[in-house]
DNA sequence: GCCGTTTTCGGCCCGACTGTTTTCAGTCG
């Protein structure tokens, strides 16, 4: 079977979708293509699992003509239809689309009009003065797409979606100056920074106030601001000199506060789904609000917007909104339409989705002894003024020599800090375990008498990614089949922009962590968030139970990993049951696989 | 292209903003 990972599937659905539009295909139908990419990226199983048993279908939005589009890429590795659009574009076509402000319409426009057929074609065709003279372009649109075309380039070269752990700080630091401003009264983050999505584009924030302009002043005044992008009535987007970030502020009447704030953390997926449903119901919702549509048909495009009949639903908060709706509330990091809203509908919510709170031992931690910073003494400390009752020290293991890793001897060696440092704080069990590394053939990396006197192992990939999907997956089976592994640290080994995934077969994976007993880790660390959210979810279908980990190498990581850890957990449904390190030290111990 | 116990045909979320336009088309989120 051909190697084909769920990224190369969501990338041709997508490519898919951006081929018919410069076709000008209906709507609609270029749209499919989009939900049914969005629908993949969310799926935690195995694609190639999902296709051999024919199951595709049974996901929302995939329907047959999809569903045999993406078998085709599966099993062979091409995609008839998709290679067919692409020979009628130059090669570089799509990436015209990722030029602000212009899409497919003048994108083909251009192309069949000024044969561009790339971001370079339409730089000299700009330069040369040949854009204005078309129909609906103009001197002004020339010059946005020569704007435009510098910032496609700087995105390209630079990744245009960040990590959120590096737009979190600005965005809460943003958040406060707002709620400084006059008049506020409240205000929020959104979009995708307020779901917890791993990577973010931009920032969103929301407020109420009597009046707007005051706001935007204040907001136009934040340190650290390169420019301002432009502003309207209700909005103004401004660009950070830092990380280049952008930042878009909101501003309404606070009647108006909840269903903007609903509106602008999306996802757009989500609202779309909800916004169809609430039409069932006679109902229309938009950024201002939920609407009472009257009796009579819906308005054709083109006419007024709104037609006279609508009463306009008081909505205070987000969860009046669900509430209308007949829906439990929502909360932000479950609203990507992953299933959220029929369970909702169902009123079969998690109803006791992870808090941070829950969490009181810390697991899996670094000290000076291999690559930490801190003493042992200094991270027991710090875990214990976190409120954690218990942590695992899990140094490197002998395979990382470039980590510190530990020999046996010093492994040994370790317990009788242990043992010393459990008498100066008695308030915190201190676990002894290691991290040892998956060797290629999937042997752990210490001899089981070794293991055996540890009381908790981790077992983790830190060398040769670079061995194929059957390779990997094998390698990760047979590790565990090994009696002393129990929780698998950082799964897939990716690296946010700078590793991929480890190139496993999931589904098959995951079946054997469940037959065995084995805990997935949910790394906190921000460059890897490992597992996913959606694997988190994949792994809890099958029963298996997590384990939030700091990953930390400092103590300061200590404070800063563990609330990435439990937002991926959250976004992945994970309730505080799944999570073992939600028990205390006796259920935390009994809770890993007996050996 | 997907979807559906009111439908297998005829729908499909909604509004702001911009620039090119004298009433709208395209793009974006």
């Amino acid at each position: 079977m051909a190697s084909v990972d769920k990224h190369q599937v969501v990338k041709a659905l997508r490519d898919m979708s951006a081929y018919l539009q410069l076709k000008g295909e209906n709507a609609f139908k270029t749209r499919a293509y989009d939900v049914a990419a969005d629908r993949i990226a969310g799926v935690g199983d195995d694609l190639a699992t999902l296709v051999a048993q024919k199951r595709l279908t049974e996901l929302p939005n995939i329907g047959e003509s999809i569903a045999t589009k993406i078998a085709e890429l599966v099993t062979t590795g091409a995609m008839p239809a998709l290679d067919a659009l692409r020979a009628e574009f130059p090669p570089r076509m799509l990436e015209l689309l990722t030029i602000p402000d212009l899409g497919p319409k003048k994108a083909k426009t251009l192309f069949t009009e000024l044969g561009v057929g790339s971001i370079d074609d339409l730089e000299k065709a700009c330069a040369e003065h040949r854009v204005r003279a078309l129909k609906g372009f103009g001197e002004k649109t020339e010059e946005k797409l020569l704007a435009g075309i510098a910032v496609a380039r700087r995105a390209s070269q630079g990744g245009a979606r960040k990590k959120l752990a590096d737009v979190l700080p600005q965005a809460e630091a943003a958040l406060k100056w707002v709620q400084q401003a006059p008049g506020v009264i409240r205000a929020s983050l959104g979009g995708s920074v307020r779901r917890l999505r791993e990577t973010v584009a931009d920032v969103d924030l929301i407020a109420s106030a009597p009046d707007a302009a005051p706001v935007f002043a204040h907001f136009e005044k934040f340190p650290g601001i390169a420019e301002v992008l432009g502003h309207g009535e209700s909005k103004s987007s401004v660009r950070l000199k830092e990380g280049d970030l952008q930042l878009d502020l909101r501003v309404l009447p606070d009647g108006d506060f909840a269903s903007a704030l609903h509106h602008f953390t999306g996802s757009k997926a989500h609202h779309i789904h909800l916004r169809g449903l609430a039409q069932d119901r006679g109902l229309t919702i938009s950024e201002w609000g939920v609407f009472r549509v009257g009796a009579q048909p819906a308005a054709k495009p083109g006419t007024a917007k709104h037609d006279g009949a609508q009463e306009k639903l008081p909505i205070h908060t987000e969860a009046d909104l669900y509430r209308l709706l007949g829906m439990q509330e929502i909360p932000p990091e479950l609203r990507e339409d992953w299933g959220e809203i029929e369970a909702a509908l169902a009123q079969q919510l998690p109803a006791d989705l992870l808090r941070q709170a829950d969490v009181v031992g810390n697991v899996h931690m670094h000290t000076t002894w291999s690559d930490g910073r801190d003493s042992l003494l200094a991270m027991v400390k710090a875990a214990q003024a976190l409120g954690m009752t218990y942590v695992t020290v899990t140094e490197h293991s002998q395979t990382s020599g470039y980590a510190g890793g530990l020999t046996i001897d010093r492994l040994k060696a370790q317990r009788d800090e242990v043992a010393r440092v459990q008498e100066q704080v008695p308030g915190v069990t201190i676990l002894h375990g290691v991290e040892s590394d998956i060797l290629e053939d999937g042997r752990l990396d210490y001899p089981d008498e070794v293991l055996a006197t540890l009381d908790v192992v981790i077992g983790s990939i830190h060398q040769r990614y670079g061995l194929d999907e059957a390779g990997m997956t094998r390698r990760v089976l047979q590790a565990f089949d090994n009696p002393f592994f129990q929780i698998w640290g950082h799964p897939t080994g990716r690296l946010l922009g700078k590793r991929e995934p480890a190139p496993l077969r999931m589904e098959e994976v995951l079946d054997k962590a469940a037959a065995k007993g084995i805990v997935l880790e949910v790394n906190g660390c921000p460059e890897r968030l490992d597992l996913s959210a959606e694997h988190v979810r994949a792994a809890l279908k099958r029963g298996i139970k997590l384990s939030v980990s700091t990953d930390a190498h400092s103590t300061e990581e200590l404070a800063v990993h563990l609330p990435f850890a439990v937002g991926t957990a959250r976004k992945g449904w994970a309730r505080r049951g799944d999570v073992i390190n939600t028990m205390d030290v006796k259920g935390f111990r009994r809770s890993l696989r007996a050996r």
